[in-house]
DNA sequence: ACGTGCGGGAGGA
DNA sequence: TCCTCCCGCACGT
């Protein structure tokens, strides 16, 4: 479009600034939430954008004092790695995402580097001439307007969605260890105290072998018996319940291992909305590349497909209750716990992209329900040295996705060209319950 | 426990 | 005046 042809309204789309007393009203058409806004963009959300309601950003910002009201500021916080610079499997880095709250983030850097266990050290944004960079959101009328000052300067952190993930796990995996060693206590009456922060000591209830049993024996079953209005908010939810607590539950359903059960726990699980920022976000995959992704999704609107309509009703094409595909066999089997650097998608920095519609917030989240009954992958077991939570991402153009997982990846693909939104869900489930 | 938003206040440019 | 940063508080999940 040449610049003669914006008429005055266009114009004035693109020149408000968020300081600005007066700021459009008749906005024609709002953006589609940004969940990586970076550089000097501004962006006209609708209020009743969920994510943007929540001035959520996959980046880690923390409110500043703005002293302004309305107008209300977030500053980058930046990004937690190894001071090691340790590499993890695959040549993954260490991203996590740093704390937002102060004392959180105290105590999160004295924590150690969950792959090689070295240090961790902050990396501050400096990309707003030397200091971070800024977010402001500001509510107007029927809309929320945003705008960004500065350009990061450091990678992409862990968003939200997997930094909760990876704790809730986390605390999973210590109750769930806890309750093992209680357990073999009463049986062994001796155990040793550094344990239960041990991997060696974890699986004595939700096994890597019964993991793999629940995905060889199960995934039928579960895919026969889940209804499918279900989701990966209540998965996360689950793997919260079990964290919460439930250590008696969860000896109970590790050991019968009835996916009637599992699924239940999902259901009654009361859960968190996620946008669909989180359900379709290609950083979220832990299992395929988020470039894979890209090119599932870019297959399914070659295809005609609509990753909405296609959510609620996936048309496998093979029957559901086989899985055409052994995925513990993989030689890069630690993979799934590890992120992948999200790649961004190519249209991600326009307003709407029919192709990567990570950024349809709460339409997505208000009409995708997730399949929890698509399958259940195969487990694989890590090595002690892993961290089994620990999500990374790995800062590199799109040739590294395709090596050395690549076999992987595109065996699966190739079996599973037509998995759209569900293929990208299924990771979740993976990485959200890695029933282990 | 942690995220989020708000506000007071200090200190620097 | 504007900015970042620190702190505490309240509230929600």
């Amino acid at each position: 479009m040449e610049p003669d042809d914006f008429d005055s309204e266009d114009k004035e789309m693109l020149s408000w600034d968020i300081n600005d007393i007066k700021l459009p009203q008749n906005v024609k058409k709002t953006d589609w939430f940004q969940e990586w806004p970076d550089s000097y963009v501004k962006h006209i959300y609708s209020s009743e954008d969920r994510s943007a309601q929540r001035h959520l950003s996959s980046w880690a910002m923390r409110n500043t004092n703005n002293h302004n009201s309305r107008i209300l500021k977030k500053s980058c916080l930046g990004v937690v790695v190894c001071s090691r610079d340790c590499t993890a499997d695959g040549g993954r880095k260490i991203y996590l995402r740093p704390a937002i709250c102060d004392k959180a983030r105290q105590k999160q850097q004295r924590r150690r580097c969950p792959n090689c266990d070295g240090p961790l050290k902050l990396i501050p944004c400096r990309g707003h001439g030397g200091f971070p960079v800024t977010n402001f959101w500001r509510h107007d009328g029927r809309f929320i307007f945003f705008q960004s000052k500065g350009e990061h300067d450091h990678p992409k952190p862990e968003t939200k969605l997997e930094s909760e993930a990876r704790r809730t796990m986390k605390k999973a995996h210590m109750t769930s260890s806890s309750t093992s060693l209680n357990q073999k206590g009463r049986l062994e009456t001796k155990s040793l105290p550094g344990e239960t922060q041990s991997q060696g000591s974890l699986p004595l209830t939700w096994s890597f072998q019964e993991g793999v049993q629940l995905s060889g024996s199960y995934s039928g079953r579960l895919i026969a018996n889940a209804p499918q209005q279900n989701s990966l908010n209540d998965c996360l939810s689950f793997s919260k319940s079990y964290g919460s607590g439930g250590s008696t539950d969860l000896a109970d359903t590790t050991s019968t291992l009835d996916p009637t059960k599992l699924y239940e726990k999902c259901k009654l699980s009361n859960s968190r909305i996620y946008s669909s920022a989180d359900l379709l976000q290609p950083s979220f995959s832990g299992v395929y590349s988020d470039y894979d992704n890209l090119q599932t999704w870019n297959k399914n609107a070659s295809l005609g497909r609509n990753p909405i309509n296609d959510s609620c009703c996936p048309n496998y094409p093979f029957p559901l209750t086989s899985w055409p595909g052994d995925f513990s066999s993989s030689p890069n089997s630690s993979e799934p716990f590890f992120q992948q650097i999200p790649l961004e998608p190519p249209a991600a920095k326009t307003s709407c992209s029919p192709l990567w519609p990570n950024s349809g917030s709460d339409f997505y989240e208000e009409k995708v329900s997730v399949d929890f009954n698509s399958y259940v992958p195969s487990l694989t077991y890590h090595s002690p040295q892993e961290d089994p939570f620990l999500l990374s991402y790995t800062p590199h153009p799109p040739q590294q996705y395709s090596l050395p997982g690549k076999s992987r990846i595109w065996d699966f693909e190739e079996q599973m060209p037509y998995m759209g939104l569900d293929h990208c869900n299924n990771e979740m489930l993976l990485n959200l319950c890695p029933l282990r």
